[in-house]
DNA sequence: CTCATGTCAGGTTGACTGACATTG
DNA sequence: CCAATGTCAGTCGACCTGACATGA
């Protein structure tokens, strides 16, 4: 563990392709070769019970308008339905196939294998001390300068 | 340095996220606003004597035509110029204005400035630990499973 | 003739803003 | 009448492939 040198945001940037080709293999190697990391965002925020649209939108941050070509992409892949909400005419409660929820599974179960996988190779306790740290920096306040 | 849990994935995107945002606003601080993160894919890879279009996407690894496009915003922007090689007719070789050469410097900076100010944060240590972590997961091969 | 260089045209993905019909 | 929900239409940025004119 000789010089660092190398700059960080370019690590980061190669981190983030190993993550995103080791995921893709994965879901590829499950049978879900059609889903795509921006999709995640509707995975990660989606109730079991059934999300509305402006709720995952809020959750991920993002506008309505952009989850929703997700939400579009996904139900015409199988893995979303789209279904009236009785309760309230507007509302349109968007939920997990069967499809959706063995592919939303296998994906967390990729993450986990991932980390896993790093941690046999460089040690458990950096993996961790990696997650700390990427942590503490994310909390940071915007800093002066 | 309790439960770790969050997604090391969720992460990265976050301090990605974080870097972005620092760089630009140091950028926009010293008067280059205009400069994306995407045109580093050109200052991180061209020569202070000029570079050609094909060695820049090679180093880039991307195709000549994308690397086009962000030389050419560049260009318009004031930052690069493109003249004929005369040794070569083909060719036009890409240099950096004295603009140019100020953003990218500034750039740098702004990486060491980010980087420091982590130092300062959350040890020292923890950084170079981080960018040792982050370089030994980039370097690792792909794994099965 | 072949190869290298750069550009033109067009396509895809993933985000955005604005306008709007429908319903509460 | 006003606010919330979701969709339609259009734009933009950052990448891509394919075709090609020009020159070594």
């Amino acid at each position: 563990m000789a010089v660092p040198e190398p700059n960080i945001a370019r690590l980061l940037g190669a981190v983030v392709d190993v993550m995103e080709a080791e995921l893709h293999r994965r879901l590829e190697a499950a049978g879900f070769a059609d889903i795509r990391p921006s999709h995640f965002a509707v995975f990660r925020h989606i109730d079991s019970e059934g999300s509305r649209l402006t709720d995952l939108a809020a959750r991920a941050q993002m506008t309505k308008q952009s989850i929703g070509e997700l939400v579009t992409a996904l139900e015409e892949r199988g893995y979303l339905e789209r279904r009236p909400d009785p309760d309230d005419g507007r509302v349109k409660l968007i939920t997990l196939t069967r499809r959706g929820q063995e592919s939303r599974a296998t994906a967390f179960r990729a993450f986990r294998e991932i980390e896993a996988h790093w941690g046999e190779r460089l040690g458990r306790r950096r993996v961790d001390e990696l997650r700390a740290t990427l942590a503490g920096i994310a909390g940071l306040e915007p800093a002066p300068g």
